[in-house]
DNA sequence: TTTAATAGACAGAAAGTCTGTCCATTTACA
DNA sequence: TGTAAATGGACAGACTTTCTGTCTATTAAA
């Protein structure tokens, strides 16, 4: 009948993604922050998701995270002085720089994924293992019939 | 053995969240502007999600999106400048403000309404009415468990 | 070997969020 | 019932994260 606003403006499938996806990214934020990393932002992030174990370019990142390259180099810029990454020439192109972890950059990394695991874990518990796992393979189709990128 | 990044910083649950969270966001948002409401935002969802048919206040429109009253303020001027919501002195409430959707403001609401169920069911198509059906339900059941709010 | 494309740097701007402070009005209670 | 506390909102200023546009250095292609 009406246009105006009813509940059902919460019932949108993005509004159930939303709901526990803010609640990871809170959980997983503030427990870096108890851990000693409080300088660890959730933009930080884009960089953290597709740094390369041999260190990345700059345009690399930026092409993964969807984001442009002057953006990712502002993280880059911002990760490197708070400690967590050092920037290298790149050995086989003159004008790219490697961006690598420093030991205290690999340090987050490690506890982003631990976190992230005990996280699961937890919501795991309070749904089920069964439905946890049966969350994880639909949504891993969905991925997969969406396309490796968009 | 190493903690450098590995594969699996893609394989977390915020990453199979995240991945079609920011597809229907993609598309929403497209579509909105496709539909001649380019000047609409991501932002602008966190008013447009909560506000009420008889229009609502600033300082619970916030409080429902988690943003500060002053950050909800400048989405409701936002907004106003572009012809989606007005605001009226609150009938109960001398202090107060009302912020109504203007009929353009309807348009975009129910347009957004729209596009979020034909996204649902082309998701629907590519893994099946079955797996979605199970998808929203076990999302509602974790949004449950996470509790009403946090 | 000149020309294209690529990697990155620098400058400037805008969106969206925050904190801090203030005023007007309403509510509570002594 | 009169004053104090709480509440709704406005204003000012700042910061983070992103963007566009332009530029240089280097590599790759014609």
């Amino acid at each position: 009948m009406s246009n105006v606003p009813l509940p059902d403006a919460q019932a949108t499938l993005g509004a159930l993604l939303r709901r526990p996806y803010e609640y990871l990214q809170t959980k997983v934020y503030g427990g870096l922050a108890a851990r000693g990393f409080p300088d660890i932002r959730p933009a930080h992030s884009s960089l953290l998701r597709y740094i390369r174990p041999e260190g990345s370019r700059v345009v690399d990142l930026a092409e993964r995270a969807q984001i442009t390259k002057q953006s990712m180099a502002y993280l880059v810029g911002d990760l490197e002085s708070l400690g967590y990454v050092t920037v290298v020439p790149d050995p086989d192109d003159g004008r790219a720089k490697r961006v690598v972890l420093t030991p205290r950059g690999q340090a987050v990394w490690a506890t982003l994924i631990e976190l992230s695991q005990t996280l699961e874990d937890h919501c795991g518990a309070l749904i089920g293992a069964a439905d946890m796992a049966t969350l994880r393979r639909i949504l891993q189709d969905l991925s997969q019939a969406l396309g490796p990128r968009d």
